[in-house]
DNA sequence: AATTAAATTGCAATCGATTGCGCATATAAA
DNA sequence: TTTATATGCGCAATCGATTGCAATTTAATT
């Protein structure tokens, strides 16, 4: 009796004499089932110890209940708010979410996609990476019909459900505010072009000067992996200049951090000689000195959605093919190092 | 021939005139399989555009090559440094990681712990929330065998493989270095003492005081959660004593950068009027002013170590209990905030 | 009471890969 | 040529739950 592992719906059968299949749809609660089978089935099973062995169902069923994240970096504010989001409507929603980080490597993004559409995940919520140039390993999944939500970096050119910030609006906002705070020789560290998020906010950043009828110049405008190191470099480099910046709006905070970090050792004052706004609101961003002004990204209402729609796709049996793209609000936080005192 | 989805053994075998058992034996390169014929149905699958269903194998072998993580946060750097070491050793060698967080809340621990459990992870790591103080959950694992491993916040309760930092000789070290600077009246900001870590550290305060002939004034002890909310809480009360302390020993730096922030706002200076040194070596550490003194811990190393020791045990089908725990060395990193100039 | 409709439950196939056991075929030894 | 010994491959059961359809029981209706 104790030996063979784990009861199943067999054993329950057997003892109360009724079939498999009857258990089973009892213990899936399906209403075809009379109240005091199903209650009488419950309690057998409990008593026995009954434990539904997934694997068997999964099989049976084609489907996991499972969700697979993929995003480059999980140790990133805003990513792990995403991630919070997602697991907050997906575990009240009844699926698992499993999630791995691409560390920005395309071998390693392409794996982890193949591992999870072997793995047979019910549907996939993807941040690419910034050395993702091709998309095959992420075509796999929209051509097989398994739901697929970008968020974030997002991918144009495959079909699917789409969330991401207003970056154009974000970086319209940051380069509106240096100008007003001063800002005249304001350059750019942004990231590399072939990811969305950082055309966005570089055509913000453009499109803010134009409207106050400052020049861009070519030599104020970096494009690196914004990194610690990346932006070291960028204001070394934005340094050497015969025409030196008075403001910098960064892509990301790290940069800004990188920045102010640099200057402070050069002994250039921020903001007194140079305004810098960040992006991204990571929580460095309030503690350092002096803090950074930034963009808030609302990481966590974009991981709620994400969630919900990719729950509603898996759901919808039919796959009317009608893709939507949702534009969450970014706000432009005021901290010190763009207001000069 | 195009419809119905996906191409089994059985298609290649039946388009080989070979058994489906064969097909099994030579994708799995079963050495029972003779060259020539492994060859053609590799030829053939790939051809076909075989995938194996994962579900069907995972389902008949009782295996899923999944391994399972659950920690408090994935926020924080020393956790996402761990899940990056178990990630490259896991998926060096075939395994996939599912993270889940629990917020360091118990009943999503606990939940999380039966999914994982019912999805049949081959293995769990498992660093345990703050509040967790029953083990069921995870005794459900240990006792039907299924290979677990503790690192940092372990169960002393549960025997099993287990990787910790050494933090009593942290604690120990950050107070000695308090001592060092001329501190006299150290107080200590800790965690929860059912977590075995923070019983640790504090005993290596203790120890240090004591060895340096200090009093250890109950006054001076406070027990929180270490969020930045709690950490504020715990300065504020401290400076409420009679015997104000000129050093803090804090058990991580989320707390050392409360009371930072907060003792500037009162313009008490650090590290002029109180030393501070923290724990964890968090990246902000480095770039807040004053940069924070605190104990570097190995996280990437664990987590290789721990995915290491966890791979060892799903291998070895012989389940001799011999557990070990493995105990990493910490560093003392010293910066600014414990430093008078 | 007989007939019909509705509500429950059972039968048996099925999902796709794995694996113990046994049957061939081939090679070596006698 | 016959008997051993590998070597290579096939047969068929199996894992546990799900589900379409058939069968049975129960309730409703005339």
């Amino acid at each position: 009796m104790e030996k063979h592992s784990e009861t199943t719906i067999h054993d329950i059968a057997r003892k109360l004499n009724i079939a498999a299949s009857t258990v089973s749809r009892a213990l899936n609660n399906n209403p075809i089932i009379s109240e005091p089978t199903r209650k009488l089935i419950e309690k057998t099973a409990k008593e026995m110890g009954y434990r539904p062995n997934i694997l068997a169902a999964n099989f049976r069923t084609k489907r996991t209940n499972m969700i697979g994240v993929v995003l480059p970096l999980i140790n990133r504010h805003f990513f792990s708010s995403v991630i919070s989001g997602i697991e907050e409507v997906a575990y009240n929603r009844g699926f698992a979410v499993t999630i791995s980080q691409t560390n920005d490597n395309f071998e390693k993004e392409e794996k982890i996609a193949q591992t999870l559409f072997s793995n047979r995940v019910d549907g996939l919520i993807v941040s690419i990476g910034m050395q993702t140039k091709t998309f095959d390993h992420l075509r796999l999944f929209s051509e097989r019909k398994v739901p697929l939500v970008f968020f974030d970096r997002v991918v144009d050119e495959i079909e699917a459900d789409k969330i991401v910030v207003d970056d154009y609006r974000g970086g319209f906002k940051a380069t509106e505010h240096l100008i007003k705070q001063g800002g005249t020789r304001i350059a750019h560290i942004g990231g590399p072009l072939n990811v969305k998020i950082y055309q966005d906010r570089l055509a913000g950043f453009k499109d803010a000067m134009q409207k106050a009828g400052l020049p861009v110049d070519e030599l104020m405008l970096i494009h690196n992996s914004l990194t610690r190191t990346d932006g070291t470099n960028a204001i070394k480099k934005l340094l050497q200049n015969k025409i030196k910046p008075d403001a910098i709006f960064c892509a990301n905070d790290t940069t800004a951090l990188s920045a102010i970090i640099y200057l402070r050792k050069k002994g250039i004052k921020v903001p007194d000689d140079i305004l810098i706004v960040g992006f991204s609101n990571e929580p460095f961003s309030e503690v350092v000195t002096p803090s950074i002004s930034t963009i808030r990204q609302p990481g966590f209402e974009m991981g709620k959605k994400a969630a919900d729609l990719l729950i509603r796709q898996i759901k919808l049996k039919d796959k009317s093919n009608r893709f939507q793209t949702f534009v969450m609000p970014t706000e432009l936080i005021v901290r010190d190092s763009s207001v000069r005192k």
